[in-house]
DNA sequence: TATTGTTATACTCTATAACTATA
DNA sequence: TATAGTTATAGAGTATAACAATA
Protein backbone atom coordinates (compact mmCIF):
# COMPACT_ATOMS: atom_id res chain seq x y z
CA UNK A 1 0.00 0.00 0.00
CA UNK A 2 1.33 3.38 -1.05
CA UNK A 3 1.56 5.25 2.71
CA UNK A 4 3.45 8.63 2.43
CA UNK A 5 2.79 8.70 6.59
CA UNK A 6 6.34 6.79 7.76
CA UNK A 7 8.13 9.59 6.22
CA UNK A 8 6.36 12.08 8.55
CA UNK A 9 8.63 12.28 11.73
CA UNK A 10 5.83 13.61 13.80
CA UNK A 11 3.81 10.42 12.61
CA UNK A 12 6.92 8.05 13.27
CA UNK A 13 7.47 9.81 16.37
CA UNK A 14 3.91 8.75 17.22
CA UNK A 15 4.35 5.28 16.09
CA UNK A 16 7.36 4.45 17.98
CA UNK A 17 6.12 5.72 20.92
CA UNK A 18 3.51 3.87 20.98
CA UNK A 19 5.76 0.48 19.60
CA UNK A 20 7.81 1.23 22.74
CA UNK A 21 5.67 1.90 25.42
CA UNK A 22 3.63 -1.21 24.89
CA UNK A 23 6.51 -3.09 24.86
CA UNK A 24 7.91 -1.56 28.77
CA UNK A 25 4.37 -2.21 29.82
CA UNK A 26 4.52 -6.30 29.34
CA UNK A 27 7.79 -6.17 31.54
CA UNK A 28 6.77 -3.31 34.03
CA UNK A 29 3.45 -5.68 33.95
CA UNK A 30 5.52 -7.99 35.92
CA UNK A 31 5.86 -5.79 38.46
CA UNK A 32 2.13 -5.24 38.39
CA UNK A 33 3.35 -1.44 37.43
CA UNK A 34 2.11 0.90 34.80
CA UNK A 35 4.78 3.49 33.45
CA UNK A 36 2.91 6.13 35.19
CA UNK A 37 3.43 3.73 38.31
CA UNK A 38 6.67 3.33 37.46
CA UNK A 39 7.59 7.04 37.10
CA UNK A 40 5.51 8.58 39.77
CA UNK A 41 7.70 5.59 42.20
CA UNK A 42 10.90 7.05 40.96
CA UNK A 43 10.16 10.57 41.99
CA UNK A 44 9.21 10.19 44.88
CA UNK A 45 11.85 8.21 45.72
CA UNK A 46 13.99 11.09 44.25
CA UNK A 47 12.44 13.47 46.28
CA UNK A 48 10.77 11.75 49.32
CA UNK A 49 7.97 14.56 50.75
CA UNK A 50 6.99 15.32 47.69
CA UNK A 51 2.91 16.48 47.25
CA UNK A 52 0.23 15.22 44.79
CA UNK A 53 0.39 18.04 43.10
CA UNK A 54 4.24 18.85 42.95
CA UNK A 55 4.28 15.37 41.31
CA UNK A 56 0.97 15.93 39.10
CA UNK A 57 3.06 19.39 37.36
CA UNK A 58 6.14 17.60 37.07
CA UNK A 59 4.58 14.68 34.82
CA UNK A 60 1.95 16.82 33.38
CA UNK A 61 -1.06 14.61 35.26
CA UNK A 62 -4.29 16.29 36.53
CA UNK A 63 -4.46 16.73 40.48
CA UNK A 64 -7.59 14.82 40.03
CA UNK A 65 -5.92 11.82 38.27
CA UNK A 66 -3.52 11.98 40.88
CA UNK A 67 -6.01 10.68 43.27
CA UNK A 68 -6.72 7.20 42.59
CA UNK A 69 -3.45 6.33 40.99
CA UNK A 70 -1.77 7.21 44.79
CA UNK A 71 -4.53 5.47 46.61
CA UNK A 72 -3.30 2.35 44.75
CA UNK A 73 -0.15 2.67 45.28
CA UNK A 74 -1.17 3.43 49.09
CA UNK A 75 -3.40 0.69 49.44
CA UNK A 76 -0.42 -1.95 47.94
CA UNK A 77 1.64 -0.48 51.00
CA UNK A 78 4.03 0.94 48.73
CA UNK A 79 3.99 4.42 49.58
CA UNK A 80 2.77 6.26 52.47
CA UNK A 81 1.41 9.78 53.12
CA UNK A 82 1.97 12.62 56.13
CA UNK A 83 1.20 15.62 56.77
CA UNK A 84 3.22 18.40 55.97
CA UNK A 85 1.12 21.30 57.16
CA UNK A 86 -2.79 21.45 57.29
CA UNK A 87 -3.19 20.84 53.62
CA UNK A 88 -0.09 19.19 51.87
CA UNK A 89 0.46 15.96 52.44
CA UNK A 90 4.48 14.54 51.99
CA UNK A 91 4.90 11.27 49.78
CA UNK A 92 7.44 8.60 50.54
CA UNK A 93 8.44 5.03 49.93
CA UNK A 94 7.82 2.51 52.33
CA UNK A 95 10.16 -0.07 52.41
CA UNK A 96 8.69 -2.49 50.46
CA UNK A 97 8.36 0.88 48.10
CA UNK A 98 11.65 1.00 48.13
CA UNK A 99 12.27 -2.36 46.70
CA UNK A 100 9.61 -2.19 44.10
CA UNK A 101 11.13 0.83 42.65
CA UNK A 102 14.16 -0.75 42.89
CA UNK A 103 13.86 -3.34 40.66
CA UNK A 104 11.02 -0.72 38.35
CA UNK A 105 14.45 0.87 37.81
CA UNK A 106 16.46 -1.99 37.19
CA UNK A 107 13.68 -3.13 34.40
CA UNK A 108 13.82 0.41 32.96
CA UNK A 109 17.18 1.17 32.83
CA UNK A 110 17.44 -2.70 30.51
CA UNK A 111 15.04 -2.05 28.42
CA UNK A 112 16.47 1.30 27.86
CA UNK A 113 19.73 -0.13 27.13
CA UNK A 114 17.86 -2.25 24.39
CA UNK A 115 16.15 0.58 23.05
CA UNK A 116 19.43 2.36 22.34
CA UNK A 117 20.88 -0.85 20.91
CA UNK A 118 18.48 -1.46 18.51
CA UNK A 119 19.11 2.30 16.86
CA UNK A 120 22.08 2.58 14.46
CA UNK A 121 25.41 3.63 15.88
CA UNK A 122 25.49 6.31 13.76
CA UNK A 123 22.06 7.92 15.05
CA UNK A 124 22.48 6.95 18.60
CA UNK A 125 23.28 9.78 20.18
CA UNK A 126 21.39 12.13 18.39
CA UNK A 127 18.05 10.57 19.19
CA UNK A 128 17.77 12.43 22.86
CA UNK A 129 18.74 15.61 22.28
CA UNK A 130 16.16 16.19 19.52
CA UNK A 131 13.58 14.47 21.17
CA UNK A 132 14.50 16.95 23.99
CA UNK A 133 14.15 20.01 21.50
CA UNK A 134 10.48 18.84 21.00
CA UNK A 135 8.94 18.53 24.65
CA UNK A 136 11.57 20.29 26.97
CA UNK B 1 12.54 18.69 41.17
CA UNK B 2 14.95 15.81 40.97
CA UNK B 3 13.82 14.22 38.11
CA UNK B 4 16.30 11.53 36.15
CA UNK B 5 13.18 10.67 33.80
CA UNK B 6 14.24 12.85 31.11
CA UNK B 7 17.56 11.18 30.71
CA UNK B 8 15.51 8.17 29.84
CA UNK B 9 14.84 8.05 25.45
CA UNK B 10 11.93 5.84 25.59
CA UNK B 11 10.26 8.52 28.16
CA UNK B 12 11.28 11.23 26.00
CA UNK B 13 9.62 9.50 23.57
CA UNK B 14 6.44 9.34 25.06
CA UNK B 15 6.63 13.25 26.11
CA UNK B 16 7.67 14.51 22.79
CA UNK B 17 5.09 12.45 21.18
CA UNK B 18 2.13 13.71 23.55
CA UNK B 19 3.50 17.01 23.02
CA UNK B 20 3.65 17.37 19.58
CA UNK B 21 0.35 15.34 18.88
CA UNK B 22 -1.63 18.04 21.07
CA UNK B 23 -0.04 20.40 19.25
CA UNK B 24 -0.88 18.87 15.37
CA UNK B 25 -4.69 18.19 17.57
CA UNK B 26 -5.51 21.73 17.86
CA UNK B 27 -3.98 22.77 14.24
CA UNK B 28 -6.82 19.55 12.87
CA UNK B 29 -9.14 20.16 14.95
CA UNK B 30 -9.88 24.13 12.69
CA UNK B 31 -10.41 21.35 10.20
CA UNK B 32 -12.39 19.44 12.32
CA UNK B 33 -10.34 16.20 12.08
CA UNK B 34 -8.53 13.72 14.76
CA UNK B 35 -4.96 12.83 13.57
CA UNK B 36 -5.86 9.25 13.02
CA UNK B 37 -9.21 10.69 10.37
CA UNK B 38 -6.69 12.68 8.28
CA UNK B 39 -4.41 9.28 8.43
CA UNK B 40 -7.46 7.48 7.19
CA UNK B 41 -7.96 9.92 4.53
CA UNK B 42 -4.20 10.82 2.85
CA UNK B 43 -4.30 6.33 2.90
CA UNK B 44 -7.86 6.47 0.70
CA UNK B 45 -6.32 9.15 -1.28
CA UNK B 46 -3.22 7.53 -2.28
CA UNK B 47 -5.06 3.66 -1.95
CA UNK B 48 -8.50 4.28 -3.92
CA UNK B 49 -10.59 1.16 -3.57
CA UNK B 50 -8.66 0.25 -0.50
CA UNK B 51 -10.90 -1.83 2.02
CA UNK B 52 -11.12 -0.77 5.54
CA UNK B 53 -9.28 -4.22 7.12
CA UNK B 54 -6.84 -3.27 5.09
CA UNK B 55 -6.66 0.36 6.24
CA UNK B 56 -7.00 -1.15 9.52
CA UNK B 57 -3.90 -3.23 9.53
CA UNK B 58 -1.36 -0.52 7.72
CA UNK B 59 -2.35 2.08 10.63
CA UNK B 60 -2.60 -0.80 13.57
CA UNK B 61 -6.13 -0.18 14.29
CA UNK B 62 -8.63 -2.86 15.13
CA UNK B 63 -11.28 -3.60 12.40
CA UNK B 64 -14.26 -3.34 14.79
CA UNK B 65 -12.75 0.44 15.88
CA UNK B 66 -12.59 1.65 11.86
CA UNK B 67 -16.27 0.97 11.39
CA UNK B 68 -17.40 4.37 13.83
CA UNK B 69 -14.26 6.09 12.01
CA UNK B 70 -15.27 5.99 8.42
CA UNK B 71 -18.89 6.03 9.30
CA UNK B 72 -18.32 9.72 10.35
CA UNK B 73 -16.39 10.49 7.76
CA UNK B 74 -18.77 8.97 5.60
CA UNK B 75 -21.88 11.14 7.50
CA UNK B 76 -19.73 14.21 6.39
CA UNK B 77 -20.01 13.49 2.83
CA UNK B 78 -15.97 12.87 3.12
CA UNK B 79 -15.86 9.56 1.97
CA UNK B 80 -17.48 7.13 -0.24
CA UNK B 81 -17.86 3.15 -0.22
CA UNK B 82 -18.69 0.78 -3.04
CA UNK B 83 -18.89 -2.81 -2.98
CA UNK B 84 -16.10 -4.51 -4.58
CA UNK B 85 -17.17 -8.15 -4.21
CA UNK B 86 -19.90 -9.57 -1.89
CA UNK B 87 -18.34 -8.65 1.13
CA UNK B 88 -15.53 -6.05 0.54
CA UNK B 89 -16.04 -2.28 0.26
CA UNK B 90 -13.71 0.23 -1.72
CA UNK B 91 -13.05 3.36 -0.33
CA UNK B 92 -12.69 6.21 -2.03
CA UNK B 93 -12.86 9.96 -1.59
CA UNK B 94 -15.38 12.92 -2.89
CA UNK B 95 -14.93 16.05 -4.14
CA UNK B 96 -15.26 17.20 -0.87
CA UNK B 97 -13.00 14.73 0.90
CA UNK B 98 -10.17 15.62 -1.85
CA UNK B 99 -10.70 18.80 -0.82
CA UNK B 100 -10.02 18.45 2.45
CA UNK B 101 -7.63 15.67 1.99
CA UNK B 102 -5.58 18.19 0.63
CA UNK B 103 -6.13 21.22 3.33
CA UNK B 104 -5.05 18.61 6.15
CA UNK B 105 -1.64 17.39 4.12
CA UNK B 106 -0.87 20.98 4.08
CA UNK B 107 -1.30 21.49 7.57
CA UNK B 108 0.50 18.74 8.48
CA UNK B 109 3.37 19.30 6.33
CA UNK B 110 3.73 22.72 7.43
CA UNK B 111 3.01 21.24 11.35
CA UNK B 112 6.09 18.61 10.32
CA UNK B 113 8.52 21.22 8.89
CA UNK B 114 8.33 23.38 12.06
CA UNK B 115 8.86 20.43 13.94
CA UNK B 116 11.69 19.22 12.49
CA UNK B 117 12.96 23.06 12.41
CA UNK B 118 12.66 22.56 16.30
CA UNK B 119 15.48 20.39 16.06
CA UNK B 120 18.87 21.66 16.18
CA UNK B 121 20.58 21.16 12.70
CA UNK B 122 23.21 18.48 13.71
CA UNK B 123 20.69 16.10 14.85
CA UNK B 124 17.91 17.11 12.64
CA UNK B 125 19.09 14.12 10.18
CA UNK B 126 19.16 11.68 12.40
CA UNK B 127 15.34 11.63 14.06
CA UNK B 128 13.63 9.88 11.10
CA UNK B 129 16.40 7.01 10.45
CA UNK B 130 16.27 6.80 15.03
CA UNK B 131 12.40 6.57 14.66
CA UNK B 132 12.18 4.09 12.41
CA UNK B 133 14.37 1.72 14.02
CA UNK B 134 11.88 1.45 17.09
CA UNK B 135 8.88 0.41 15.52
CA UNK B 136 9.13 -0.64 11.97
C1' DT C 1 -6.67 34.99 46.64
C1' DA C 2 -4.26 30.85 45.35
C1' DT C 3 -3.35 26.13 46.43
C1' DT C 4 -4.19 21.25 48.18
C1' DG C 5 -6.67 17.27 48.28
C1' DT C 6 -10.79 15.31 46.96
C1' DT C 7 -15.26 13.67 44.67
C1' DA C 8 -18.01 12.89 40.86
C1' DT C 9 -18.52 12.56 36.16
C1' DA C 10 -18.14 12.50 31.19
C1' DC C 11 -15.65 11.60 27.22
C1' DT C 12 -12.41 9.38 24.15
C1' DC C 13 -9.79 5.60 22.75
C1' DT C 14 -8.94 0.96 22.58
C1' DA C 15 -9.64 -4.11 23.19
C1' DT C 16 -12.44 -8.23 23.00
C1' DA C 17 -15.88 -11.33 21.70
C1' DA C 18 -19.33 -12.74 18.81
C1' DC C 19 -22.14 -12.92 14.62
C1' DT C 20 -23.30 -13.05 9.48
C1' DA C 21 -21.98 -13.41 4.86
C1' DT C 22 -18.64 -14.26 1.41
C1' DA C 23 -13.87 -15.46 -0.72
C1' DT D 1 -11.09 -22.22 6.43
C1' DA D 2 -9.96 -17.51 6.38
C1' DT D 3 -11.56 -12.91 5.68
C1' DA D 4 -14.79 -8.57 5.60
C1' DG D 5 -17.91 -5.94 7.81
C1' DT D 6 -20.51 -5.25 11.76
C1' DT D 7 -22.51 -4.92 16.62
C1' DA D 8 -22.16 -4.60 21.42
C1' DT D 9 -19.57 -3.90 25.32
C1' DA D 10 -16.00 -3.28 28.76
C1' DG D 11 -11.92 -1.16 30.28
C1' DA D 12 -8.30 2.33 30.61
C1' DG D 13 -6.94 6.97 30.37
C1' DT D 14 -7.89 11.61 30.54
C1' DA D 15 -10.43 16.06 31.18
C1' DT D 16 -13.62 19.12 33.64
C1' DA D 17 -16.12 21.12 37.23
C1' DA D 18 -16.97 21.75 41.78
C1' DC D 19 -16.18 21.67 46.83
C1' DA D 20 -14.02 22.32 51.64
C1' DA D 21 -10.00 23.45 54.09
C1' DT D 22 -5.76 25.84 54.45
C1' DA D 23 -1.64 28.81 52.94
Amino acid sequence: MDDPLPRLPGYSLRRAAHATAAQLAVRLGELDLRQVDASVLILIQGNPQVTASALGRQLDIQRANMVPLLARLEERGLIAKEPIDGKSLGLSLTAEGEQLTTAALQVIETFEAELLARVPAPHRDHLLPALDALWR
